[in-house]
DNA sequence: TTAGGTTTAG
């Protein structure tokens, strides 16, 4: 008695089988008859894990089918080891492997006309003077690209679905024209239903039971395509129809003509060879002008009210509700248009990250799921990815507002219509591309949500000028110094000029304080003025004029000043400071290259092409108000100013995957949610500014690992010379509330 | 054994 381990190269095996021994065939095994010095021959398609007898022996049984009538309906054969064969074999003896048996003994099998097989079985033992030759099965897989192994397959034929008789047990190929996901059966099983079409144009609806859901075939979408192994063929109310029986395996793939050819195993092994590829190569072929594919992926964002539609997404919460439903809350990377309803459970019933709960309140819909469904939801995991099947949206009006709705979401009790849920593996294409989706923008969209995406290769193509959603990431940006980013913009001539540094400023002031005041100017009916003498400077003053409100002098606090020579620092504590010089008539605005106004450390300046500057003079209508609004806009326009406005004027490259283009930013506030005025003095903003670019633009990253921007953009054309070139500017956008 | 295509009605 001996356990042989042969490997097979080259298509024989390496050490001789012995040549003294008569093949004998599964119809010549029979009761009575003489089987010394034979052998049978076959390929291990099912075995069982080892056990004990009540006696204490070790049992191990496995199925073999014969190579050469694999489709017989009779092809199979039990074989049963003892004692320490069956712990031998046990150890090496594998689904796929070619068993070479001798010494064994034949005996009537227990479960003869039940399951199919050969009505004897092969006994084996010690006893017996048993001789088992493993020949270990090389198998041809996808992965395998040794030269020196050549596999041990098994012959397979496939039966095209016009040629099916009842009572067979057939391997076969077909594409998936409906299917029911797997679910949970009244019996022990998980069930799973798939009704298969080929060339033939004959259907084949086919029930699948297992245990594991592993077991059953894995079918994602319709078009897929299906290899059976050892299926039974019956007929059920007049028609036929296929079922699992033992040995069952699948193979499913992608039905797509070019994708990748990479089989969804229901077992760790199997067959797969240039033949397999040919089949499925044809198949993919036909589907793609014989099959109706199920319809443009419906995402969230393009649901309707009262449709039913599959959803790929990932699950994000759970909860009881009650006996016979439950809530899952999920979000598939879009946001649905519409307002969606919240179903109340209590917060300890929520299942999931809490946190990321709350961030993506405004992105999941919560779905309640019922009667049989519930079951295989509770045993989902937050964070898996799901393909939920005729999932039912319906309108939910909202009380206390006649034309307000929002959407519920529910799947159904009963399996009708492929109603389930289904995990989909982070190798699945369209989870791939989810999770894609699902990285959050770091900058939002203000208005014009429901503008579709338009990829930047695209844009770079179209005609200006035009407006587009795009979703792109931020390759660099200019200028990198924030101060250079800052700039003074004229809203009535557009010109846009630097911000001018304080010296510039100091300058003006000592030219203006080289005159001097002019002592007829100090008495008016506007201000009250105080005289001061510099330090340090001889015989020069400094003259503040405080302007009365209705002719009253109010507290500095409450008063608007005017400053001529040199800016005391208690200006800040005024309303505000307008810088002035004497001329011999009037008190008059310095060169307009100086701010015309003070208030803090904001500096507010003019446009020089646009002003008109009158004199203080002008203030006087403002002044004899008895409340003044002494806003910036008020006093410029009393004396005649143009105002300039602070802006952030930035160029940022944009790339998608698709291509790249350069977008201004002009942004008063919007974008940064931080204003161009008061950034150039506060560190605070500074500090923020830089966190911002630096989440946006995050240096030493590659592409792939820097986050989206979603924006809206403009197209214009702007005159170069004789040549017209597009431009792109970024508006309506904003950095989201949470980065 | 189970389910066996054709939407729940919450």
């Amino acid at each position: 008695m001996s356990i042989h381990v042969i490997k097979v190269i080259d298509g024989a095996p390496e050490t001789p089988l012995p040549n003294n021994l008569q093949k004998v065939d599964l119809r010549s095994l029979q009761l009575g008859f003489d089987h010394v010095n034979r052998y049978f021959q076959g390929t291990v398609i099912l075995s069982y894990p080892l056990t004990k007898l009540g006696n204490g022996t070790e049992f191990f049984k496995a199925v073999l089918q014969e190579l050469e009538n694999p489709c017989l309906r009779t092809s199979t054969i039990n074989i049963l080891f003892f004692g320490k064969l069956a712990q031998g074999c046990a150890k090496v003896v594998q689904q796929g492997d070619t068993l070479v048996v001798s010494g064994f003994k034949l005996a009537k099998s227990s479960s003869a006309g039940e399951d199919d097989r050969h009505c004897c079985h092969l006994e084996v033992s010690e006893e017996t003077g048993a001789n088992i030759y493993v020949c270990i099965s090389l198998i041809n897989t996808l992965n395998n690209t040794s030269p020196s192994t050549h596999p041990v397959v098994p012959k397979y034929t496939y039966t095209p679905l016009n040629h099916l008789k009842d009572g067979t047990v057939v391997n076969l190929y077909g594409a998936v024209k409906f299917f029911k996901p797997p679910y949970v059966s009244k019996g022990t099983d998980y069930c799973s239903m798939v009704t298969i079409v080929d060339q033939s144009n004959v259907k084949l609806t086919c029930m699948h039971f297992n245990a594991s859901l592993d077991a059953l075939p894995k079918i994602y979408k319709i078009g897929d395509i299906v290899r059976f192994h050892r299926i039974k063929i019956k007929e059920y109310n007049g028609q036929i129809q296929g079922i699992t029986s033992a040995g069952f395996a699948s193979l499913t793939f992608d039905g797509t003509v070019g994708a990748p050819m990479v089989p969804r195993a229901s077992s760790k092994l199997y067959t797969f060879t240039d033949e397999d590829r040919k089949i499925i190569e044809e198949l993919r072929i036909w589907v793609t002008s014989n099959l109706s594919n199920s319809g443009p992926t419906v995402k969230l964002s393009d649901v309707q009210s009262m449709m039913f539609f599959d959803l790929t997404c990932q699950l994000i919460g759970k909860a009881k509700v009650d006996g016979s439903s439950l809530l899952l809350k999920v979000w598939d990377g879009s946001k649905c248009p519409f307002s969606t309803w919240k179903v109340l459970v209590k917060e300890s019933d929520l299942e999931g990250d809490s946190f990321l709960i709350h961030q993506l309140r405004f992105f999941t819909v919560d779905i309640l799921v019922y009667d049989n469904h519930v079951q295989l939801a509770k045993s989902l995991k937050v964070g898996s990815f799901l393909r939920i099947f005729s999932l039912h949206i319906k309108q939910h009006a909202l009380e206390n507002q006649p034309d307000g709705f929002c959407l519920e979401f529910h799947l159904h009790g009963g399996t009708g219509y492929g109603r389930g849920i289904m995990v989909l593996p982070e190798s699945n294409t369209d989870v791939k591309e989810l999770k894609v989706c699902q990285q959050l923008s770091v900058t939002v969209l203000t208005e014009h949500q429901h503008f579709d995406v338009t990829a930047l290769n695209t844009v770079l193509n179209s005609l200006a000028p035009q407006q587009y959603h795009i979703r792109a990431k931020l390759r660099k940006f200019e200028p990198q110094k924030l101060y250079q980013s800052v700039k003074l913009y004229c809203p009535k001539c557009n010109s846009l000029q630097e911000v001018p540094d304080g010296d510039d400023f100091n300058l003006i002031l000592q030219d203006a304080l080289a005159t001097g005041p002019n002592p007829d100017l100090q008495e008016s009916s506007l201000y009250e003025s105080v005289l001061w003498d510099t330090e340090n400077q001889g015989q020069r003053q400094i003259a503040v004029y405080f302007v009365k409100h209705g002719e009253l002098l109010k507290s500095p606090e409450e008063s608007l000043i005017m400053i001529e020579g040199k800016i005391i620092k208690y200006y800040i504590y005024c309303l505000g400071v307008i810088p002035v010089r004497s001329t011999d008539d009037d008190l008059v605005l310095l060169d307009l290259s100086a701010p015309f106004l003070l208030q803090g450390k904001l500096r507010h300046y003019g446009c020089k092409h646009c002003s008109n500057p009158k004199t203080i003079e002008s203030l006087r209508s403002l002044a004899a108000q008895e409340q003044p609004s002494w806003d910036p806009t008020n006093i410029a326009e009393a004396l005649g100013i143009v105002p300039l406005q602070y802006v952030f004027v930035m160029k940022f490259t944009l790339d998608d995957g698709t291509g790249t283009l350069d977008a201004y930013l002009f942004d008063y506030e919007e974008f940064f949610q931080i204003s161009a005025s008061e950034v150039l003095f506060s560190n605070i903003l500074q500090e923020s500014m830089k966190r911002i670019m630096n989440t946006l633009c995050p240096s030493g990253k590659t592409l792939g690992n820097l986050p989206w921007l979603e924006c809206f953009i403009k197209s214009y054309y702007v005159r170069e010379g004789i040549e017209q070139q597009v431009h792109y500017q970024i508006f309506d956008t904003m950095i989201a509330e949470d980065i």
